[in-house]
DNA sequence: GTAGGGTTAG
């Protein structure tokens, strides 16, 4: 019998290390030594299970030093099974056993299950949690969102005197965030002052403003990083929540100024980073600029595809957002929900009515992905639009959802039966919202108003008795644009701007070519404040609103000559039956942009930032 | 000397 190691290429090229000639020397302490360094390496599923096997035969599965390497090798291999079956065998798991295998289950997605082993393992009292496993068992937390797991464990961490430790303290933070929990995120964050943040902690912090609709807070604290002279640089998951903070901002000045902090960092080909800077693009109403990152993108993702079919759904090209799903497709990258909810808003927003219920119909067999509410309340939504009420009602009959989902699926139908005069309708949408018990004073409004036109003067005083009693009371809208590094705010019902008269001369010539074009008139064209009368209160506010976006939109363009500097807010969206007014108002300020970046893209002082060469 | 935290579309 060959006492050597076979000479294949696993220990070929150990020539520096121990290689084992003799029986004795299977047992040498090096031995061990050459087996873990070849098991942290390995990035091949069958040499790995080959050094398990060697391991065997050496007699070093009893051995949990040499084993946990084993369980991690597999881990790395994402053969959680094979893992769990490993560390189900072991005689005396360690503490890194446990968390190895934590940790292999949220790698695989399956945060649940990394739960259940931590509760395994509080329950077994040998062994006890460390730094590492709270901080794997808080990103399983995250993962489900999971508040009262969460915060229940946190407790045990309290009482184990690990929480000095900042990568369990950014876990927290992160779980806090995800959590939508921002105030107890922020308090552990600041309590990070005594024994040190690091980029992920600041990252974790941003991050849970960005994610809770607080782009404010987020920008502010990414100031306070830069500012803090003992900070790291930004990195790509900062920047890349920097920039969604931008996004939802609709703060294109600041986006581009953390465009040129990623171009500085080198991150540019960071397929994250460089979708974060499409959808900001996308959202601060620059649709060539979006392009422009997406035609860059050498390895594209599902999420890069989405976020570009996105945009130019949400920019009116219904036709050409197909054409790249289309593209999508053939280039093999598979599609999930969010794209096919990409698609029918495409539909949706472009009057593509029959081709959206198309979509909807060979969704599972043809992409395999299942149609789910939120699909259906697109399509209920888009039915709605284009005055199809009975069979987005009907529809909406045939769907089950959760309350939250619910209220927005009978909020759709309720505004295509206000939209199209449908009382009935709109009588049983309100109820449906009411039921779904989410606070929505639309409902309360529409049904007060159904039950006094039915002359229920009582019920629906009685309702609205009820709605001011609950503090039912919907925030004020407004919109906003951005005018050189300004923003102006506009609020339903505030026609009090100095412009006024301007702007109304300039709708009216919008609308006049709008007519020219072949645009149909409706309840929600442009048009004078003087139409309100006589509106439902909520109907009212609503067209205000959308009448304060094209304010704003007109008091951009009226004050500012092309060439200068306006910025449309990532509120400004399609809405019923104005289509045509947004093209033309996308054209106008598509060359505008074109004409301001090319000669006053500026990030930094010393010219270092190579963003120039990008417009 | 083995195990841990942060990012993008909706």
């Amino acid at each position: 019998m060959n006492k050597r190691f076979p000479q294949n290429a696993i220990f070929a090229p150990a020539t520096s290390l121990f290689i084992p000639h003799s029986q004795n020397d299977f047992f040498h302490p090096k031995t061990k030594g050459f087996l873990i360094q070849k098991l942290s390496e390995s990035t091949d599923l069958f040499l790995t299970k080959l050094l398990h096997t060697l391991t065997l035969k050496l007699g070093f599965l009893s051995d949990t030093f040499t084993v946990n390497y084993i369980i991690n090798s597999y881990v790395k291999l994402r053969e959680i099974n094979t893992a769990r079956k490993l560390f189900d065998e072991m005689r005396e798991p360690n503490v890194i056993s446990w968390t190895s295998v934590i940790s292999g289950y949220n790698n695989m997605g399956q945060p649940q299950t990394a739960l259940s082993m931590f509760e395994e393992m509080n329950e077994d009292r040998s062994v006890f949690p460390n730094e590492y496993t709270f901080a794997s068992v808080f990103k399983a937390c995250s993962a489900l969102a999971e508040s009262r797991i969460g915060k229940n464990i946190h407790a045990r961490l309290e009482v184990s005197g690990l929480r000095s430790n900042t990568v369990v303290s950014s876990s927290l933070v992160d779980m806090y965030g995800k959590c939508n929990d921002v105030e107890t995120a922020r308090r552990v964050f600041d309590s990070m002052i005594g024994y040190g943040r690091n980029v992920v902690s600041w990252t974790s912090m941003i991050t849970a403003y960005a994610q809770n609709a607080r782009g404010h807070e987020a920008i502010e604290l990414f100031r306070s990083f830069n500012a803090d002279s003992t900070s790291d640089k930004p990195n790509q998951f900062m920047l890349a929540s920097v920039i969604s903070a931008c996004s939802s901002l609709g703060r294109l000045q600041w986006g581009k100024v953390a465009h040129g902090l990623v171009t500085r960092g080198g991150y540019e080909s960071n397929i994250v980073v460089a979708t974060s800077l499409l959808d900001m693009y996308a959202k601060c109403g620059s649709l060539s600029c979006a392009e422009k990152i997406f035609l860059r993108i050498r390895c594209h993702s599902v999420i890069s595809y989405t976020s570009m079919i996105m945009a130019k759904a949400k920019h009116g090209l219904g036709e050409a957002a197909l054409k790249l799903f289309d593209e999508m497709v053939a280039r093999r990258i598979k599609p999930n929900y969010v794209t096919l909810l990409g698609v029918l808003h495409a539909c949706s927003h472009s009057g593509l009515v029959n081709e959206g219920l198309e979509y909807l119909n060979s969704m599972a067999e043809k992409h395999g992905v299942i149609p789910d509410p939120r699909h259906y309340t697109c399509v209920v939504d888009m039915l709605g639009r284009f005055g199809r009420v009975d069979e987005a009602y009907d529809l909406a009959k045939t769907i089950e959802v959760g309350a939250e989902q619910g209220a927005l699926l009978w909020g759709a139908l309720l505004s295509a039966g206000r939209l199209h005069g449908r009382v009935e309708i709109v009588g049983e949408a309100s109820k449906r919202l009411i039921e779904s018990n989410q606070q929505v004073t639309s409902a309360y409004v529409a049904l007060s108003n159904v039950y006094a036109m039915a002359g229920g003067w009582e019920d629906s005083e009685s309702l609205r008795l009820e709605m001011k009693r609950s503090g039912n009371v919907k925030e004020r809208a407004c919109s906003w644009i951005e005018i050189k590094d300004s923003v102006y705010v506009f609020h339903a019902g505030d026609l009090s701007c100095d412009e006024s008269g301007e702007i109304e001369r300039f709708l009216k010539d919008l609308e006049k070519r709008m007519k020219e074009r072949g645009h149909r008139g409706s309840s929600s064209t442009i048009t004078s404040s003087s139409v309100y009368i006589d509106v439902d209160e909520e109907a009212k506010e609503e067209m205000v609103s959308l009448h304060c976006e094209r304010l704003a939109l007109a008091f951009g363009m009226i004050r500012l000559p092309v060439g200068s500097t306006i910025r449309i807010m990532n509120n400004l969206r399609m809405c019923r039956d104005c289509h045509e007014a947004f093209k033309l108002i996308s054209e106008i300020v598509e060359r505008d942009i074109v004409v301001r970046d090319v000669n006053r893209f500026h990030c930094f002082k010393d010219g270092s930032c190579t963003c120039r060469d990008f417009w």
